[in-house]
DNA sequence: ATAAGTGCAAAGGTTTTGCAGTCGG
DNA sequence: CCGACTGCAAAACCTTTGCACTTAT
């Protein structure tokens, strides 16, 4: 994950942002997060391993990353807005909405009827969204 | 929609809930509306009725009637939520990311691919979401 | 009668922003 | 060097809530 942090920082420069202090701290807190936190879990992260960053610059970090495609904003229900990695490929999301915990899944199917059903329509797809909001069976 | 609204509020009674003249004004609302309007939306179109409703009554009502089962609550990529009556078949919704045009469409195949996903991982479907965010192709 | 519902204004939680100072390329 | 970036505190935004008053049943 330091390996990956410094290759985003890269990336970033050579898209002509500038990689601070802060950036690069916060690079290395998503590269090392396997779940889905939210700004302020970030920033108690970044706090944690000692960056000195601010809560105004977290969220505004958060929107450049975006915007350069190192990241992706997740929006469930009524909840602050979760960040992932977007480095992997492309998932969806259940939650099991007694533990708030986050799975992932993909399914091709699902994928092609979307696109399917958008053409019909005369649309193509710019982005989705799919959750599943579960409970575990018994 | 007259009916309708009477409908709803004689449903309410049966469960309860009292009918204020603010409710039986927000039910005719939402059974004339044919979009999906927010709460702030919705009260400007009750003011514009001659209701006298406060915002405040307006966020209340609206949860009330989410609990009864009469609306549903549509949460798009950080717009307010907004509503729309529940009294139609089961839909997924499609934003054109251009126009803000919200539109509904329903595939059996999705829905039971969905279920099946979940029950693959041990879970059952509380309920999901699905949207499609679209550019009309050219 | 009386519990449920309302209006108002204040507070809540998340996110954005203006401004003056700082720093990366 | 200088424009992009930051911190701070204030504001914006949507939504909820405490309290005293009103009203549906």
């Amino acid at each position: 994950m330091e390996n990956r942090a410094t290759q985003l920082e890269q990336a970033l420069r050579r898209a002509g942002v500038r990689v601070t202090r802060q950036r690069a701290a916060l690079l290395r807190v998503i590269a090392g997060s396997e779940d889905h936190p939210d700004a302020a879990e970030l920033h108690r992260r970044a706090e944690a391993a000692g960056a000195g960053v601010s809560l105004a610059t977290v969220y505004r970090t958060l929107t450049t990353l975006q915007t350069q495609g190192v990241i992706e904003k997740l929006e469930f229900q009524g909840e602050p807005a979760r960040w992932e990695a977007a480095d992997q490929r492309h998932h969806d999301h259940m939650i099991d909405v007694d533990t708030g915990a986050v799975m992932e899944f993909t399914n091709d199917r699902i994928e092609r009827l979307q696109a399917e059903i958008a053409a019909e329509m005369g649309y193509e797809i710019v982005h989705h969204r799919l959750e599943l909001y579960v409970r575990r069976r018994g």
